[in-house]
DNA sequence: CCAAAAGTGTTAAAGCTACACCCATGG
DNA sequence: CCATGGGTGTAGCTTTAACACTTTTGG
């Protein structure tokens, strides 16, 4: 005889942070995995969808309605004692756009990808599979509308994929892909922003999720 | 004040049957839904993981231990009236392999994918779901191994990725990037069967997940 | 010898990668 | 006029798609 599981909406939030990808966590000051940081989530009662519980969440930590959301996989086990299932998300905000919660009972903050400390739970495996995940769509999708605020010059589009890649790309390819592909296009904007060339804004003809 | 929530592994069971894809479904004989065709599974009860619930369902719809078997994703609202969720996998059989369990209640049977009647809850969107991940991993992985048996002919697994894309692929082509991807071998065996040239016979290099 | 499936290469088009120089601006 | 980032084209290579004839066997 066990008791009735337990289920968790657990989410993975990206945003690119100093020029580098990041995801925030929240740093537990209760038991169980106390002092360790983890993935921000909630417990799931059945009065809303799953996603919504994920959106919540979002919002609740990041103040900003979340710009993309899509559910990776669910994973049972992570409590030996009880049974219970966490359903994992993950999403992509504009840095600019977020407002933290400051309170003193579990923290949050960004921390760099490239860099995680060990996680509570499962937590750095969830991580890894949710940043693969971001990685190949990144290819074939317009999904980078997610982490930009709507006007933007190439220049930061093209460093938020090499943070996102870890590697790379050559700047004129890249820019012609992307414009070849028309998920983009100019405003007729210029910014000017130092002893330099003005760069041309663009926006994202589409901010919702497009398959190339 | 909600009762606690009920957790289920759903399993979209795939095999090539007569020449076409079909998913093994049971007929519910009592609500709800009573009529309908579903897809099977299993209550979660914390006793093992989510994925072993899974195979287990596999296992006892089949007889077979599933080849492949893969985690989709999960859906909560199912039932309006008390709140759950399903967890649904996709597996991969060779229906060569497969012994059906012979029952009154809930019996099982293949039905084309290409055909396929209004089911319970929300399973039509379920199985587009699972065929939409075969189709786009049968370009870069090896897993068609789970719908064949140990040697078989190019011409059925021609056959095999044909029936699964619902496309014609040029033979000369599909032999050409499956021998050049190094996923099957040449055994030294020919199969005769009938008033033409032989077939030689391969097999899979590895029958396990691997990328390309 | 006939019917049926097995086996095999080439060519054209498209896409990808690598790479270097001029432009517009602020100070 | 100088420093800084913005903007642009081409050539070689690899990959993909289209396409038809010869081989081996059983009856």
């Amino acid at each position: 005889m066990t008791p009735p599981p337990t289920v968790a909406a657990i989410v993975v939030i990206f945003a690119i942070v100093d020029g580098e990808l990041s995801v925030l966590l929240i740093h537990r000051t209760a038991p169980p995995e106390e002092g360790l940081w983890a993935l921000p989530g909630a417990r799931w009662d059945g009065s809303e969808s799953l996603e919504e519980a994920a959106a919540r969440t979002l919002e609740k930590e990041t103040g900003a309605r979340g710009l993309y959301l899509e559910q990776l996989f669910t994973v049972s086990g992570l409590d030996p004692a009880a049974p219970a299932v966490a359903v994992a998300y993950f999403a992509l905000v504009d840095a600019e756009a977020v407002r933290l919660r400051e309170e003193r009972e579990w923290p949050p903050a960004w921390h760099r990808v490239a860099s995680l400390p060990r996680l509570a739970f499962e937590n750095n495996v969830v991580i890894e599979q949710a940043l693969a995940r971001v990685r190949a769509k990144l290819e074939y999708t317009n999904i980078a509308y997610g982490l930009l605020p709507e006007r933007f010059t190439l220049r930061e589009l093209h460093e938020t994929y090499e943070s996102i890649l870890g590697r790379p790309l050559d700047r004129r390819n890249f820019r012609k892909r992307l414009l070849a592909s028309e998920v983009v296009e100019a405003t007729g904007e210029r910014r000017r922003e130092g002893a330099h060339r003005p760069a041309l804004m663009y926006r994202f003809l589409k901010r919702e999720p497009v398959f190339l």
